[in-house]
RNA sequence: AGAGAGGUGGCCGAGUGGUCGAAGGCGCACGCCUGGAAAGUGUGUAUACACCAAAAGUGUAUCGAGGGUUCGAAUCCCUUCCUCUCUGCCA
């Protein structure tokens, strides 16, 4: 949510800047700038109100006390029309705000000044490309193909046991995902970030926290008898760990990691683009946070960017950075890193790793502030990024290493492992 | 899941209808004291919103959350969430 004070003094800007997501904001901007302004005199109408009352109530008290019932029932006559009044207003008040806020949900994050026009993931812009792409000849197979022939992943048992999207994975595809998990927790604590362990449900606020809801609600899993959600990346319960806090600024910054299951409805996906691994209800994924002072949240992303590029050398996978276009820009997004590795047998790029900084857009619905100097409370600017997702690394490993017989296991991963090969 | 107790400021804790945004203590910040420190001592110490060009200031709201009773609610009533104790169930 963007923050009002900004939309008051940089209306012009702001809707220059969001042209670049191709967002028409002048109607939004206008109805919540008039929302606004009829909020603040209700509001002022509103303390006025009740300060008239506040102030009789007193009276009526000194009154009782010195025993004069009478002149204070005279006045209690007078406090009946306030009491109406206050109670008019508030309603109108409440009716507004939600509006505004209504309103102000709608509009999308002001992209960075880097981030290219453009309308979808055509105008991404490369930023980064490493690895080489092996030669694989006409054999290769595809990751489900492989996943089959190996009895390492069970497509069809996850779909008899839950349903599409859900696998099973057996044996060395089991233990391959647990090394994937310890390796890429332990790169990331190795950086600085603290491992956290966080539930897999969270309620509705949380949701709003970090955004999904309102406008996601639809591709997440309800439980409508508690009303809680299965949460579709360890990004919401690890940034709402610290919601409505008022941090001190030496505390900044705060980085965490986590390894979670992330579910997610997909609907209205389908085709060739989300077979095997490629699109998945049930996944696993080890997510980064961190908690920046405005000042360094940008050399933060830098190094969140690095960070990821490292893991992805030492798995020796062949990828490539984007730069995400307005138009591919989540809603709120500033500015995203997408990671892409190359999946040979599928000849195309999977993505694996997205990294977002938020600046203040989440810290202001999480209330998530920091005292500056000044002792004045000040948003934080959030971040976050997979470090990694799980079943597209597991794609690309798979379909990059395979050979002829077997599938060779990446050296960095078989301390993990416990095996250098799939046969 | 059932019965009971409770949720007050950064923390502890008083407050059962009136001037309470809330005693007292701890912590923290600044000052005094000291050669320096400790002890002592003085002052200050929530958040949001509105008014004001801004600071100062003023007003309003907030004692888990939401609603109600009342001229007036931290205090009474209802709903809900959470915590603790006992019973039950259970990995």
């Amino acid at each position: 949510m963007l923050q009002l004070q900004a939309l008051r003094t940089n209306k012009d800007q702001i809707i220059q800047a969001l042209k670049k997501r191709n967002f028409d904001a002048e109607i939004h901007m206008d109805k919540v700038l008039s929302l606004d302004e009829k909020r603040r005199s209700l509001q002022t109408d509103l303390d006025n109100t009740l300060a008239e009352g506040n102030k009789l109530s007193k009276e009526i008290g000194m009154l009782y006390k010195s025993g004069k019932t009478e002149e204070a029932n005279q006045i209690k006559q007078k406090t009946a029309q306030l009491k109406e009044e206050s109670k008019r207003l508030t309603e109108k008040l409440n009716t507004i705000a939600a509006d505004l806020e209504e309103a102000l949900y709608q509009i999308p994050n002001v992209p960075h000044e880097s981030v290219p026009a453009g309308s979808d993931e055509e105008d991404n812009e490369e930023v980064f490309r490493e690895g080489n792409i092996p030669e694989l000849g006409e054999e290769a197979k595809p990751h489900w193909e492989l996943a089959k022939k190996y009895d390492i992943i069970d497509f069809e048992l996850g779909a008899k046991i839950t349903g599409a999207g859900f696998p099973v994975y057996k044996g060395k595809g089991a233990r391959l995902q647990r090394a994937l998990i310890s390796y890429f927790l332990d790169k990331n604590t190795e950086a600085g970030y603290i491992e956290m362990q966080v539930p897999l449900l969270v309620n509705e606020t949380s949701g709003y926290g970090t955004g999904q809801l309102p406008d996601k609600e639809g591709q997440m899993y309800h439980v409508t008898e508690e009303d809680l959600y299965l949460i579709p990346t360890a990004e919401v319960p690890i940034t709402n760990v610290l919601r409505g806090n008022i941090l001190d600024k030496n505390s900044l910054p705060i980085s965490y990691t986590g390894y979670t299951p992330c579910f997610r409805r997909e609907a209205g996906s389908y085709g060739a683009h989300v077979r095997g691994l490629n699109r998945l209800h049930q996944f696993d994924k080890v997510e980064i946070v961190r908690v920046e002072h405005p000042d360094n949240s940008y050399q933060a992303l830098d190094a969140m960017v690095e960070h990821v590029k490292n893991i992805l050398r030492e798995l020796k996978l062949p990828f490539r950075v984007l730069r995400l276009c307005g138009g591919d820009l989540g809603f709120t997004s500033a500015l995203t890193y997408d990671f892409e590795v190359f999946s040979t047998a599928q000849d195309r790029w999977l993505e694996i790793s997205s990294v977002s900084n938020f600046e203040t857009f989440q810290a202001n619905r999480l209330k998530l502030r920091y005292r500056d100097e000044n002792n004045k409370t000040q948003l934080v600017h959030t971040l976050n990024g997979s470090s990694l997702a799980l079943p597209r690394v597991l794609a690309g490993i798979l379909e990059n290493y395979q050979t002829a017989d077997g599938i060779d296991i990446p050296d960095i991963l078989v301390p993990y492992t416990g095996f250098s090969r799939i046969e």
